[in-house]
DNA sequence: ACTGCTAGGTTAACGCTGTTAACCACTTCA
DNA sequence: TGAAGTGGTTAACAGCGTTAACCTAGCAGT
């Protein structure tokens, strides 16, 4: 079973992203990724935003299953290990992680249900409250962003906060 | 005391901002605003991350002074009170809070000092606990990041959830 | 009063971006 | 055999930040 051209296009954004950042991920430089003219593109997507929407589903889909790894390995007190488990997901994809999380999802180009399937973990942790799972998911999110942009000093001992919020 | 043009190119930049969103901040717009062109900008900033940078300044200012009034209006229990005075600047100027913090600052153009002064209600109120401190932003700016972008249901209640995270 | 500098504007242009149009070759199928 | 569809091409356009070159009004110094 060859890959679809489509996978491919995901694939080099997806490498493209992690190699060189956000702002590198333009159309032309997708395109010399596969040997292939910028415009060509266009025979497999309608535009960039479908691009970016298949990165979006992929890193949705990962993270989502960094947690539930993570649950699934410490089903006694799962929290600050899965807190810590997307917390590593978004540092080592750094550049996926603000492309899906820092802008409107562009829902009418993701799968449907793939939004809903991967807050159930989220929800899970937060035993099904979802006033409780909306605010653990910011606090994740929001240390997460703010160490992504380099808010934090470097002195800043991360590491406590990510303890003090989801620790025992 | 006219004004000076570079304030009335940061003022011409956060109307903008306000009243067409991030995208529409270029160049040849802010120009437009003056009656002027876009090459006359760069007699009076070096390019655009500065006009960014003064945009930042006056945001992290206002931010930080809601957040103050709210302190001073409720010294007894702040805590929730001075959240929503964040919250509601924010959601008032949602272009100019991604700006600031959705991406890295911009320190080198910032005013000396700035930064930190605007960290110091935060500390207040975590009783200068950084690492409590942290945490606490780290809730507040991932609700409304999540909230701006549309990351919640309509239907969920995120008063609630802002009310679980800093209320009594 | 004349000279020359400076401040702040202008237009033209460059390389980048996403995107469209027009065209062409190869495969598949009736 | 011919038609249609697939997937590539180059040329081009408008908008982006930015630079270069030029111009003009006002002010300072002699």
């Amino acid at each position: 079973m060859r890959k679809t051209r489509i996978q491919e296009i995901s694939d080099a954004a997806w490498d493209l992203l992690s190699e060189e950042g956000v702002e590198a991920l333009t159309m032309r430089a997708i395109a010399a990724r596969l040997g292939v003219s910028a415009p060509s593109l266009y025979k497999h997507v309608a535009n960039r935003d479908e691009i970016v929407a298949l990165v979006q589903a992929r890193a949705l889909i990962e993270s989502a299953d960094a947690l539930r790894r993570a649950m699934k390995r410490h089903p006694d007190s799962p929290h600050l290990p899965a807190a810590l488990a997307y917390r590593r997901w978004a540092i080592r994809n750094p550049a996926q992680y603000r492309i899906t999380n820092d802008q409107p999802l562009l829902r009418d180009l993701l799968p449907e249900g793939l939004e809903d399937d991967c807050a159930v973990p989220v929800m899970e942790l937060a035993d099904w409250d979802p006033d409780r799972s909306r605010v653990q998911w910011a606090t994740a999110h929001g240390l997460i962003s703010l160490e992504l942009a380099g808010r934090f000093p470097s002195y800043a001992d991360v590491d406590a906060a990510w303890t003090l919020a989801f620790g025992p």
